[in-house]
DNA sequence: TGAATTGTTCTACC
DNA sequence: TGGTAGAACAATTC
């Protein structure tokens, strides 16, 4: 479940090897993930940057984006030639194949150095081309490392919106980049019932949930993310944040603030962990 | 077999 | 009108 940290943990690791690469050829085994017309946009376009935007990895080329989102269990990572032959038995949801040619290299050498995957089991990632990205950012809220994402801001934002804080926190266009795993562990850090409609959250419990946003994201992405039920990066790697957890998948045991059982119930469709103790 | 899983989008409601 | 709540959707696993 690819959520902000997990994302900027991919778009790290996809950087070094995509920057100053050509995209020379494009290998689609499932259509539905991509956009129309994809191969005749990117082919033998050169690959300027690698950045994320909320849950996005953006790739930027010479002219126009690529888009990936990888939904629930998306994976976009590099293999070299021989890894690919390994890979192609591997993974049995490999469904889009982008072969990468190192620059600068002579404009005829087409010796191709390095694959870019998308693997995906739900099916559910996309992979699209765009010229620009306002559409994008027209639909994303503040970005959590944003300078502009301030505990003033959060009291301003908060005090217009009367719906509760688990669908708020997920909210993509109000804060861009969390999802159910550290929605629920920044409540329980900030000692927020994830019912409790934002616009009656008090100041003081703001700034506690402001510094845990900031602080629980920093320190899972220096962990390279949560590996919870498939997510992982470069193919195989895990990411160990799962052993910091404080509630998410930890239903029936001991809160480690009051050793009282968390408990999993459903808020806004999603299951949702808290302490009845510490989330009055 | 059907419930559970997710982020996003659509629809209905007040 | 616009904020909000809830359903629908995708595919797979157990």
């Amino acid at each position: 479940m690819p959520e902000l940290p997990e994302v900027e943990t991919v778009v790290r690791n996809l950087r070094s090897v995509l920057v100053n690469s050509k995209l020379s050829k494009l290998t689609v085994l499932k259509t539905k993930i991509v956009s129309p017309d994809l191969s005749s946009q990117i082919i033998n376009q050169e690959i300027i940057a690698v950045e994320r935007l909320g849950k996005y990895i953006i790739i930027q080329l010479s002219s126009g984006y690529l888009v990936v989102h990888l939904r629930m269990t998306g994976k976009l990572f590099t293999v070299n030639l021989t890894e690919f032959e390994l890979a192609k038995q591997k993974y049995k949801h490999l469904h889009v194949i982008f072969d990468l040619i190192s620059i600068p290299r002579a404009p005829n050498f087409n010796q191709v150095d390095n694959l870019l995957l998308f693997v995906d089991q739900r099916q559910f990632g996309r992979i699209i081309f765009c010229d620009n990205l306002a559409w994008l950012q027209a639909k994303l809220g503040l970005d959590p490392f944003d300078n502009k994402f301030t505990v003033s801001w959060l009291k301003n934002k908060f005090s217009q919106i009367k719906r509760a804080a688990k669908p708020v926190l997920l909210d993509q266009s109000i804060i861009a980049g969390l999802g159910n795993i550290y929605v629920d562990e920044v409540l329980w850090h900030a000692g927020i019932n994830p019912k409790r409609p934002v616009n009656q959250i008090s100041l003081s419990e703001l700034q506690k949930l402001h510094t845990g946003i900031k602080n629980i994201l920093e320190l899972a992405i220096a962990k390279n993310g949560t590996t919870f039920q498939s997510y992982s990066f470069m193919g195989e790697k895990t990411g160990e944040f799962i052993s910091y957890l404080k509630v998410f998948g930890r239903q029936d045991l001991a809160c480690y603030t009051c050793g009282t059982k968390i408990i999993k119930l459903k808020i806004a469709q999603r299951g949702t962990h808290i302490c009845p103790e510490c989330q009055k």
